[in-house]
DNA sequence: ATTACTACATACAGGTCTGTAGCCTTAGTG
DNA sequence: CACTAAGGCTACAGACCTGTATGTAGTAAT
């Protein structure tokens, strides 16, 4: 006994991972009620069984779809900050540039935590409180850089960003591939912040 | 025969119209996907068989909830053009007004046709081209009242509302009764236009 | 070589989904 | 009164849903 699954770890954690990227996939782009269990089952070539050991529902499974994504967009995000990790204001734009570069692939359907949401409005449903945090803890992000670069309203601007960057990211999932507003991201987002950054100085 | 269901037609369309509200709420506040004809039917004291003699489909019926939507939200903005009828410029800060007085009612869960695109991402599912037809017919609007208001670029300001509003939607469905980023969404389309006035002013 | 683990395949329980069939009731009209 | 239109009620077909039960095969460590 004692700890000795250790050494499967890797294995089993191989077939979990399997599980959760082909299910995070339908999920994302047939949206999750559309997708059964037994879809994720025939797709990821699995026994029913296998992924019921791994996860105890299919709500357990939405939960570890949307973690999932919560911590790859953070990790993004990260990667985006260290470009220019002196200059806030940089950072900010580099965040919202990041957005729409992301938004402009093809295979972006928007964003998985708005779309989670719209399929389940209560909050008490799967995934709500994760898109919530999600969603809470990048406006508190934007804040922070806001602050750091010098604008006097910055939570002010955390909240236009955000509703920017849903907007962009809402626009996608209905657009899809024609041209659509989110192309303005970026640029409404510079505008923005200049026109703020001009009030900051003008009141000194 | 001969058409004599005419007189009868106020009843029957009374009925048909009857049906429409209730599964237009519970679509609207608890998802398509997750209401069934059963709790429609139940909901409205109607016969199933009723219910299908006035929708050929649960799909009919979702297109009908949009129509429907869609036919009031022009009528609101008919109302709100009417305001100020000489002044393109005080007629998109009013648009904009109204969607934040909308979604800052309690009753207000978000934007139906984002929603309803989030669940059905196709774009030949029931209702994705109704909600595309619906955003991009607001997006010409906002185009042509910026272009009356004297904003040189217009189509770039009438994209930059589209964020804005979007995002505003999209974040009420996520924070419910929670402070949400919404609540700048007038205040930000003011800072966006003025912008893009003083710009135009400046170029002359 | 026994034990433990992991994943396999199959079948099914129990429920919900959309949509239809058959028959009855009520109300208004010629 | 007889006819017709509209709707109600019940039951059900057939598909799909989530989750479980049963039993088997390979693999790895003790």
């Amino acid at each position: 006994m004692k700890d000795n699954q250790v050494k499967n770890k890797s294995a089993k954690g191989a077939t979990r991972q399997h599980i959760l990227e082909i299910a995070s996939d339908l999920f994302y782009y047939t949206g999750i009620r559309a997708v059964g269990v037994d879809t994720i089952v025939a797709r990821s070539g699995v026994a029913k069984t296998t992924l019921y050991d791994h996860f105890a529902s299919k709500d357990e499974l939405i939960n570890a779809y949307l973690e999932g994504r919560d911590s790859y967009a953070w990790q993004m995000m990260e990667e985006t900050l260290a470009k220019h990790p002196d200059s806030p204001r940089q950072q900010l734009i580099d965040v919202v540039e990041s957005f729409e570069n992301l938004i402009a692939e093809p295979e972006s359907v928007g964003c998985p935590f708005l779309n989670a949401v719209a399929e389940f409005p209560e909050l008490d449903q799967p995934g709500h409180q994760i898109a919530l945090a999600h969603k809470q803890k990048l406006r508190a992000k934007f804040a922070e850089l806001a602050q750091a670069a010098g604008v006097k309203a910055a939570s002010q601007l955390a909240d236009q960003f955000m509703l920017l960057t849903d907007g962009a990211f809402a626009a996608k999932r209905v657009y899809r591939s024609a041209q659509s507003p989110a192309l303005q991201l970026k640029a409404t987002a510079e505008m923005l912040l200049e026109a703020h950054l001009a009030s900051s100085k003008s009141k000194i």
